[in-house]
DNA sequence: TCTGAAATTGTTTGTGG
DNA sequence: CCACAAACAATTTCAGA
């Protein structure tokens, strides 16, 4: 009975300010129904929080790029992620396997900027850096669960044997 | 006059969700004032929409990687992104400058899940592929915009000059 | 571009199955 | 875990500045 769940995840990862009453329509449940699921994936944790997805340029963010971070003393604490936490250009953050111990997702206004930023994750990291600039977007943090359509045409059985959703 | 839009821009960025009324309150405008430039933010596509953001785990995503793609074929049309876009484990594309000329993030329920994964990019996108795996997120996403703290302590001052808000 | 008020719509809670 | 209905709260629209 969990394709519901997934349906309610799919509508408000596309539309997270979709009111109760519309998944309700959606879904084929009452207001109140849609209501307390909502509420019970968000206290399980399934449902994290809602975020406005806002077009980066239009707050001076030009420039994307990954930064590949290696620490200079491999013999130390590793706390990069605390030590540069506090550099709000910084967006994400993510300890990877590999040829680096980290890559880092920034934001700059301009080349300049950039080049200002990867000084100030050098000195606050203690880390050498390898940056790669990002040219275009196609698509960023798609949700992974099937687009719901609007009209309702499909059966909710899943196309394969996947996971419930857990909590 | 536009730190306001800053203002509310960081406050959905936080809080999707969040009702005009709060918003007002927060920035010391009318229900309805609020409501307008949230409208028009959104018109401007500065707001390009709302998202639930959904724990990975919870449906069945345990693994999270990055894969660096190059087409094997230098002078082919290059379309990549289209190529591979269908694939829902794909979350995100981005066109980077750099040794290769795609950067995609990937989610998969285990290394077996990831492994047809990548045969899957690399068979529908006709390229090569080099992936790292990503071992834990310090943090994700977040937005560049300075939290919005409750309590309203300072003026909406920047602390430096940045580029207004633009539609 | 704002406020304030009125009309509409959505949310929340309780009762009961 | 669901539906229904009543009480409450938020949203939307409009007039006026």
């Amino acid at each position: 009975m969990e394709s519901l769940d997934r349906q309610i995840l799919a509508l408000l990862a596309h539309d997270g300010r979709m009111s109760y009453t519309d998944i309700g329509r959606e879904t084929g449940l009452s207001t109140s129904a849609a209501q307390q699921r909502v509420r019970r994936l968000e206290q399980r944790g399934v449902i994290k929080g809602y975020r406005a997805v806002i077009d980066p340029a239009s707050i001076g963010a030009m420039l994307t790029a990954f930064v590949q971070i290696q620490p200079f003393a491999a013999d130390q604490p590793d706390d990069t992620p605390e030590l540069v936490s506090h550099i709000p250009q910084i967006v994400s953050c993510y300890s990877v396997a590999g040829e680096t111990s980290y890559l880092l997702k920034v934001q700059a206004g301009n080349t300049v900027e950039l080049e200002h930023l990867l000084a100030e994750i050098r000195a606050a990291g203690k880390v050498s850096t390898n940056t790669t600039v990002v040219l275009s977007i196609p698509y960023e943090e798609r949700s992974m669960l099937p687009e719901p359509h609007s009209a309702r045409l499909s059966n909710g059985r899943a196309t394969e044997a996947e996971p419930d959703v857990a909590g």
